[in-house]
DNA sequence: AGCACGCCGACT
DNA sequence: GTCGGCGTGCTC
């Protein structure tokens, strides 16, 4: 019954009025909607969005489905202060929220808030005003008003100002003509924030194999409701050109797309190359956008005027007016997980998004994530494979060095074999990639003589040396000092070793082999910021290096032309973290890098070298084939994480120690969980959590059925074990439970 | 998540 | 004697 007819009714028969209560989502970790009153003459209905009084201050909520809770008296509640100008949300965001919320086990309040994330875009927009000519002329002509005259026509309005810059005078010019009733004021709606995507502003740039498979994605959207796929291509096969195409379709429909990205991937070549092939930029979406415009993709999305989005892991929570297809680009990356509030993996929250929605998902990746691999495996998704590098682009030629066999001169760390096509590359005129994911000069430093090691005091991981900026560093945490000259320990001077390579001792190696090189050292931690960061890579791919040394970020975007060899120093590094992804992060990780080299045709060549040349993840690198990792033995501990075997949910918990960590990991086991393993990961192994100066330990769970898990991981939350600190919790598994 | 209330150390 | 640290508890 509507608000209406329960005040018409109470009108007509002279009692007083019903009050109507709802419920309410509040931002807040309650389990459930708090109860509302809704105040004479308002009209609410399940999704809208309202301002309520919560305690002393005033929030934003959404109204909820289902009952109140009928302890509270109905004459004590507080009534909703305002219900917001914008479209309520969706049975289905609000079946998607309550989904995401059960799933994660996070307040549905907390989860409901990233869907309207952007309270001052909830109400609409003003109409800006605009003039337009209505005939007749100036009492006066002078050449100013001719020149305004010119410009205008009766049909389309101009904005004051807008005007007067066309017409080179100033407002005030504008005004008099307004004045002697010239123009007559309008109301426009405000402009757009992007334009509309065309499909067919150009023809689709897809040869060969990309055909094939553009085909098999697009007769997925057309035949409408829920797919899952999983394009696998290699870098630089066209994977890109394929979900356009899907994007295209989807346009026809006149439905919204959804692109998500790691947030470091929204880079405006991104950008620019969806504007070459749709004739406009996609809306964007990712934590710093001005409010402004903030506001305005907001309010586009949820009226359907912004077509397509693209955006990072929050823009999944947008209340998008008619989505019809999502795009996971680059699905195995780690930035699609939140580890914050609700913990919640964006990759798979996509595909619980497209179910509930009954349209198409698309994921996408050159290194596919073992979860995704192994679904498209069972058939639960549609597998679309680009084998090939198409056009220019070829491969390079991967070889692994045994570095038993090749063995470095003392004191250096790369084997004759690099070095020597190193010098072969340079002699070609070409460049070199050195990538060594290490900063500063050496992962540890100690004292020759008595044994001291530098030692972070905040959070117990080692300190590593800083040659060029003469300093030592915690790469957890950020702490720093300058580099002592002698030992704090036993006052020894200049006894202090370097153990181990970093990029800058790496650097020093390769001047001592090619003095006469153009040497650059790239890594995050360099100094003058983003600004050189840029001017160096512009450098680097106008030729004016000859070897290039550097750590991840080298790893992403930026075609290098000239770039034919790539050196791996160590290709081994990571492989034994005590990370149980940590196979399948190096995989992904080396893959990427030996992919920088080739890209425009040059034949090229990867050298990695490794000391474990037999390792699968090697042998899946130089085959260029994932399948070899992938159906390779599996390790007790990655099997724990692959769907068909069981599944994984780690447990973060926040403790001061370790002791804290482990009494909690102790009480879990004691409670005869249905897991079939517990561990205690250290704080090195959540440095999200650290950076925030709070060490935070990690718990590993195992188990199998998930029904079964869930409930326990829901009374632990509630009422586990009482140690320092929070426990939140995050089901790391895939969401095949409703596929 | 915020915000208030409330109980123990270093200062005007 | 106060200011202020953050531990605990509450918000329809």
């Amino acid at each position: 019954m509507s608000a209406d007819s329960t005040n018409l009714f109470g009108a007509l028969f002279d009692t007083p009025p019903v009050r109507q209560v709802v419920p309410v989502l509040v931002p807040l970790p309650a389990p459930g909607p708090y109860s509302y009153a809704v105040p004479e003459g308002m009209h609410v209905e399940a999704g809208s969005v309202v301002q309520v009084p919560l305690g002393p201050r005033q929030v934003i909520g959404v109204v909820w489905d289902g009952d109140n809770d009928d302890k509270l008296d109905p004459k004590k509640l507080r009534p909703i202060t305002l219900a917001f100008d914008c479209p309520p949300l969706s049975a289905e965001m609000r079946r998607f929220i309550e989904w995401v919320a059960g799933y994660t086990l996070s307040p549905p309040g907390l989860v409901a808030r990233m869907a309207i994330r952007a309270p001052a875009a909830l109400e609409p927009e003003p109409m800006i005003e605009g003039l337009r000519y209505v005939g007749g002329q100036p009492e006066r002509m002078t050449p100013a008003r001719a020149r305004v005259l010119q410009q205008v026509d009766e049909d389309l309005p101009w904005t004051r100002m807008g005007l007067a810059h066309a017409a080179g005078v100033s407002t005030s010019v504008i005004d008099g003509l307004t004045q002697q009733g010239l123009f007559e004021t309008v109301f426009l709606p405000p402009p757009p924030v992007v334009a509309k995507p065309d499909p067919d502003y150009t023809a689709p740039r897809i040869e060969g194999p990309q055909k094939e498979a553009a085909r098999e994605i697009v007769d997925l959207v057309k035949q409408g409701g829920f797919s899952s796929s999983l394009i696998d291509g290699v870098t630089g096969s066209g994977k890109t050109e394929v979900y356009f195409e899907a994007i295209a379709e989807t346009l026809r429909q006149r439905k919204q797309v959804l692109i998500l990205l790691p947030e470091i991937a929204l880079t405006s070549s991104f950008l620019e190359r969806f504007q070459d092939r749709f004739g406009a930029k996609p809306g964007e979406w990712h934590s710093d956008l001005s409010p402004r415009i903030r506001e305005k993709v907001w309010r586009g999305i949820v009226t359907g005027e912004v077509q397509v989005v693209a955006g990072a892991r929050s823009a999944l929570f947008l209340p998008f007016e008619n989505l019809g297809l999502i795009i996971v680009d680059e699905e195995h990356d780690p930035a699609y997980k939140q580890e914050d509030r609700v913990f919640y993996n964006a990759r798979d929250m996509a595909v619980v998004r497209a179910r509930i929605g009954d349209f198409p998902v698309v994921l996408v990746s050159a290194t596919p994530s073992v979860e995704s691999q192994v679904n498209a495996q069972a058939g639960r998704y549609h597998l679309v494979h680009l084998p090939t590098r198409f056009g220019e682009a070829a491969l390079p030629d991967l070889h692994l060095v045994d570095m038993r066999r090749h063995p470095p001169e003392r004191g250096g760390f790369l084997s004759p074999v690099l070095l020597r096509a190193i010098g072969k590359t340079i002699e070609r005129g070409q460049q070199s990639l050195l990538f060594l994911n290490r900063r500063g000069y050496a992962p540890l430093t100690l004292c020759r003589v008595c044994g001291h090691r530098f030692q972070c005091r905040q959070c117990s991981s080692w300190l590593v040396e800083h040659r060029f900026r003469n300093q030592i560093q915690c790469h957890q945490c950020g702490y720093s000092e300058p580099t002592p000259e002698a030992c704090p320990e036993c006052g020894t001077f200049d006894h202090l070793v370097a153990c181990g390579p970093g990029v800058e001792r790496i650097a020093e190696e390769v001047e001592r082999h090619f003095p006469d090189a153009r040497t650059i050292v790239m890594s995050s931690d360099l100094l003058g910021g983003v600004k050189r960061l840029r001017l160096e890579l512009e450098a680097i791919a106008r030729g004016d290096a000859d070897i290039v040394i550097g750590t991840q970020l080298v790893a992403k975007g930026h075609n290098f032309p000239l770039m034919t060899l790539v050196g791996i120093v160590d290709a081994d590094l990571g492989l034994a973290n005590g990370d149980p992804r940590a196979a399948e992060r190096t995989f992904q990780l080396l893959n990427q890098v030996t992919g920088r080299a080739g890209r425009t045709g040059l034949k090229s060549h990867g050298l990695l070298q490794t000391y474990q040349p037999q390792h699968p993840v090697m042998q899946a690198i130089v085959s260029g084939d994932p399948g070899a990792f992938y159906e390779r033995e599996i390790t007790e501990r990655e099997r724990a994480i692959l769907p068909p075997f069981g599944r994984l949910a780690s447990v973060i918990v926040s403790a001061e120690t370790r002791a804290d960590a482990e009494a909690h990991a102790r009480a879990l086991r004691a409670a005869a969980p249905p897991v079939s393993g517990i561990s205690v990961l250290g704080p090195a192994e959540a440095p999200l959590a650290l950076v925030r100066g709070r060490h935070r330990f990690r718990l590993l769970v195992h188990g199998r059925r998930t029904s079964e898990m869930q409930d326990f991981l829901k009374k632990m939350v509630s009422q586990g074990p009482k140690v320092r600190g929070t426990v939140h919790v995050q089901i790391d598994i895939d969401p095949q439970s409703f596929l």
